[in-house]
DNA sequence: TTGTACGCGTTATCAA
DNA sequence: TTGATAACGCGTACAA
C-alpha cells in the first residue's frame, strides 16, 4: 500500500492524497473525506523512509550517554525520551562507554543516520583539551547539540546544567557550619561536572578563610559496582590515621560506602560523622540511617533541555546557557537539628 | 555530496561507486582506490534515508520498555543496545509506561518507522487475556518480535527468559530447609514473570507437603521510590500479629524495605529473620547487612536475545523459546552456614 | 569490469 | 481545488 494505490482507489492524484495526509486546508471537504476513508479502510501509513528522503528528516534525535544503566544517566534518558516523544520525536540511544574513540564513533553513527539533533547526556564527552572537542563542533555545523550538565561555548551548542559547584559548596558549608572542619571529599571522575563539584568543596573552605587540606580530597577508582571497595578505601584512610568528622561525595554510592564504614566501625552517624552524597538517588533511602544528598534537579534539567531543543529545531532563538540550582536534601546522615536552613 | 558527485569526481558511474561502498569485489583495484580516495577526501557518507527507501531497512531495531529508569530494565536496555550496535544495528528506545494504550501507541510508532525488529523488554506487555495481545501478533506479521522475560506462542515471536519460577522455588526452599516455615512473600506486580515467581514460592511449599498460608503472600502497591512505605507495610503486618522468620521478595527493593524493618526493630538478621531479594541489583550491596538475592542472569539473557534476533533477521532458523536458570546469591541476610549448597 | 536506467514512496512546485 | 511531474539519493538488474 503506497500513496499511488490510495490515489487510484480515491480517484484523485497523489498530490491530493499527500495534502490530505499532511493536513493542508486547500482540499475540498468531500475529497478529503473520501481520501481519509480509503486510507482508514486500507490501513495505509506513509512510508517513513520516503518521507525522510524528501524532507531530510525522520524526526529522530540521537541520545549519547556513556552508560544507560548508570542510575543517573538512566533517569536522564528516561526523562528526555519521554519529553521528546511527546513532541513527536523518536530517540536513537547509543551507549558510548568512557573512551573518546567509541564516543566519536557513536557521534558519527548518529550523524550518518541524519538525526535532527544530538543530545550528550553527561559531561564525559567534553575534553579539557579543546582540540579534542572538534568532533562535537563538527556535528554542531549540521545539527543542534544539547549538552546535559556540561559546558561548551560554540554556535548551535546548547548547555543545560545544574550549578554543581554552588550545590556542593552548600553541602560543604552545611558541615563546616557545624564545626566539621575535617571533611573527606570522595570523587571518582574528572569530568567537567566532577571538577565543578570539587571546586565547590574548595570554595566553601576559602570563603571561611579555612585552609583546604589536600589529604582530604580522595579519588576513588571504581564504579557503583565496587561499593565494598569504597568501604575498604575509606576504612584504610581511617586506619592510616586520617581523622575526619564529615564526608562529602560526588556520587551517592561513594557516600554509601563511607556510611558502610561508619556502620561497621560503630561510629555514630550523624553525631560523630556527617555524610552527604550527591544525586539524591534511590540509594539514599536504602541505607539505614538514610543518606542526605544533593538533588541536582535532573528532571527539571531534562524537561528544559527538550524544550530548548524543540525550540531550536523550529528555528526559534534559544538561550545557549541554562543553569539551575541544586538542593540539599537532609535525611539522617546530616545533623537534623540544623535542618531548618 | 551525493553518489553522483562522487562518481563524477572519480570519473566512473554511480554503479561503480555503489559497488565500492558496499564492498563488492568485481571492481578493478585501481578503480576502487580512486573512488575510495575521492570518498575520503570529500568526507562523503551515503544518505541513510535513500538507502533505507531502496532496501526498506535502516538497520534499526525498536526497544520497548515500560520505564528505562527502572534499574533492571535500564540494565537490559544497556546490554541489548550494546550487543545490537556491535552487530551494526541502531536502537530506537521508547518508554511505554504501564498502560496498554500507550504501549500500543509505541508499537505503532515503531512499526511506522519501519524498524527491522521490535524487542519487548519485560513481561508487562503481555496480557492475560490473549485477545489483547493482537497488537503484538500483528507486528509479528511484519517483523520478528523478541520477548525478554515473557512468553507468547506465535510465529515470528522469540522468547528469551529466566526460569523465574524455579529460581524463586530454590530461594524459598533454601529458607524452608532451615526450618523457616513462615515465609513472607512480597510482590508488586502481576505480570507474567511476577506470576512465575509466585508460583515458584508456592511450589517449594507443595513439594515439601507443606501448606502455603495465603496470609503470607502480600501485594505491595508501589515502586522502588516508596522504600519507606515498604518498611511501613512490613512493620504493620508484624504489628498486626503476623509471625514470620523469612522473607522472599519479587524485587530487591521490597527485600530492602523488609530489611529496614528488621534493622529498626533490632531483629537479628539472618539469625531470627532471613531475607532474600530478587534481581541481584546494586541495592543488595548498599544495605548493611548486605542482601542475599536471586540473580536472573540478565546479561546472559540479553546477549542471547540479540544473538537470536540477529540470526532471525538473517533468515536463519532460531529457537522460539530459550530459557536460562537463575542463581541464588548469598550475602549476609541468609544463613551463611548453609552457603555451601 | 563498467555503465545505463529505473524503482523505491514521498513532498513540493507549477500549471491548470 | 486539483493534477502532472520533478526532485530526494541510493541500489541493482541488465546490458555492454
Amino acid at each position: 500500500m503506497n500513496i499511488y494505490d490510495i490515489s487510484k482507489l480515491a480517484g484523485v492524484s497523489t498530490a491530493t492524497v499527500s495534502r490530505v495526509i499532511n493536513g493542508f486546508d486547500n482540499v475540498k471537504p468531500a475529497t478529503r473525506e473520501k481520501v481519509l476513508s480509503i486510507i482508514a479502510s486500507q490501513g495505509y501509513t506513509p512510508n517513513a523512509f520516503a518521507r525522510g528522503l524528501g524532507l531530510n528528516s525522520m524526526k529522530t534525535i540521537g541520545i549519547m550517554c556513556a552508560d544507560s544503566s548508570d542510575m543517573y544517566l538512566a533517569k536522564a534518558v528516561y526523562y528526555i525520551e519521554g519529553a521528546l516523544r511527546e513532541n513527536g520525536y523518536h530517540c536513537i540511544l547509543t551507549c558510548t562507554g568512557y573512551e573518546r574513540k567509541s564516543q566519536r564513533e557513536s557521534m558519527e553513527m548518529l550523524m550518518s543516520q541524519h538525526v535532527d539533533c544530538i543530545i550528550l547526556a553527561g559531561s564525559i564527552f567534553i575534553d579539557k583539551d579543546d582540540s579534542n572537542n572538534k568532533y562535537i563542533y563538527k556535528a554542531a555545523d549540521s545539527v543542534p547539540i544539547m549538552l546535559l550538565n556540561a559546558n561548551l561555548d560554540h554556535k548551535n551548542i546548547y548547555c543545560i546544567s545544574c550549578d554543581d559547584s554552588a550545590a556542593m559548596e552548600k553541602a560543604t558549608e552545611f558541615l563546616l557550619d557545624n564545626k566539621r572542619n575535617n571533611i573527606l571529599y570522595l570523587y571518582n571522575s574528572n569530568s567537567y561536572s566532577a571538577t565543578k563539584k570539587l571546586s565547590g568543596y574548595r570554595k566553601a573552605f576559602e570563603k571561611r578563610g579555612l585552609k583546604c587540606n589536600e589529604d582530604y580530597i580522595r579519588y576513588f577508582n571504581g564504579t557503583s559496582k565496587d561499593l565494598e571497595k569504597v568501604c575498604g578505601f575509606v576504612t584504610e584512610l581511617a586506619d592510616k590515621g586520617l581523622k575526619f568528622n564529615g564526608v562529602v561525595a560526588s556520587e551517592d554510592f561513594l557516600a554509601v560506602g563511607a556510611l558502610k564504614y561508619a556502620v561497621r566501625k560503630g561510629i555514630k552517624v550523624p553525631k560523630d560523622l556527617e555524610i552527604i552524597g550527591y544525586n539524591n538517588s534511590v540509594l539514599t533511602v536504602c541505607t539505614e540511617p538514610e543518606l542526605s544528598s544533593v538533588d541536582n534537579q535532573l528532571e527539571t534539567l531534562c524537561t528544559n533541555l527538550v524544550r530548548i531543543c524543540i525550540g531550536a529545531l523550529s528555528g526559534e532563538s534559544m538561550p545557549q546557557k541554562t543553569v539551575f540550582n541544586g538542593e540539599l536534601i537532609h535525611r539522617s546522615t546530616s545533623a537534623s537539628s540544623r535542618k531548618t536552613k
